[in-house]
DNA sequence: CTGAAAGTGATAATCATTCTCATAATACAG
DNA sequence: CTGTATTATGAGAATGATTATCACTTTCAG
């Protein structure tokens, strides 16, 4: 294994641990600048690209296809959430109905797990009162 | 409720219920174009759009971004994977470990769950055994 | 009819991500 | 050390799915 890590690729890493919010690459990238620090975009893809192999980060992939990126570490940020399809905004949920039994079958697939995802679908309470399907093309 | 679809509509939420596989917006048109319909890649993205929030079809994000689309009301498509992050290979779980409590749940929140997605990451078996870290930024 | 509203398609624009390639840093054998 | 092979890096180009634009059709209520 190749645990040994650049100066460039500590920096990512210890950027995105010691954030409370999760992150996407160009973000990342743009607070870097921020820093001081002069690294390329493309490393900072690369770099997590690395850490997503390696496990120590998570990604979660919103709808209009962006990634964001947190430590998996953090129980903070084990938040599963209720995603509305009309508005777009996600509600986070705290609590996790998954089982350890579940875990215990997943790593018995010889499937070694880093994290899950979980997320819910549908209307919030707002988009429910509206009559969304005539507007969803409207804007156009 | 504008529930009342045009053809083209009708077309595509035919195609994409008749179809066993999720399909991308993108191979939806190509599949279209082949039975001799003339729907423009536009409408198909529209049309995806406004069934979604309907609640008629499904989305489901590749980490890649790409967006794929199939039917909620077929069993058959309530699947949950395990997904490598190492070689992006999605291997189907044909359980669903959420209880019918959860479900509840969500519906008290006065969100109204269309569907769920459960997705956990991590290595598969093959990808255990390599020197995933070395290999990861080599092919550049 | 008829005219406003909604739907459509060809194409351009957007934008996150990946690729390219020349250069810089690092590792390492002798 | 010292030269050499390997890996990392960054600037910018390329990619490709998705979205926006806009002129043209179709729909349908009055």
């Amino acid at each position: 294994m190749s645990n040994k890590r650049t100066k460039n690729q500590e920096q990512i890493l210890k950027l995105i641990n010691n954030n409370s919010e999760e992150m996407s690459a160009q973000n990342l990238h743009f607070q870097i600048q921020q820093h001081g620090l002069r690294i390329g975009l493309a490393t900072v893809y690369r770099t997590l690209k690395l850490l997503k192999i390696e496990g120590e980060i998570q990604e979660r992939v919103t709808p209009d296809g962006e990634s964001f990126y947190s430590t998996i570490n953090s129980v903070y940020h084990h938040y599963h959430h209720l995603n509305c399809v009309n508005c777009g905004k996600s509600y986070p949920m705290n609590i996790c109905p998954l089982s350890q039994k579940i875990t215990d079958w997943c790593h018995s697939q010889k499937f070694k797990v880093y994290y899950h995802t979980l997320e819910f679908f549908g209307l919030c309470a707002a988009c429910q009162d509206q009559d969304i399907a005539s507007e969803c093309l409207s804007a156009n």
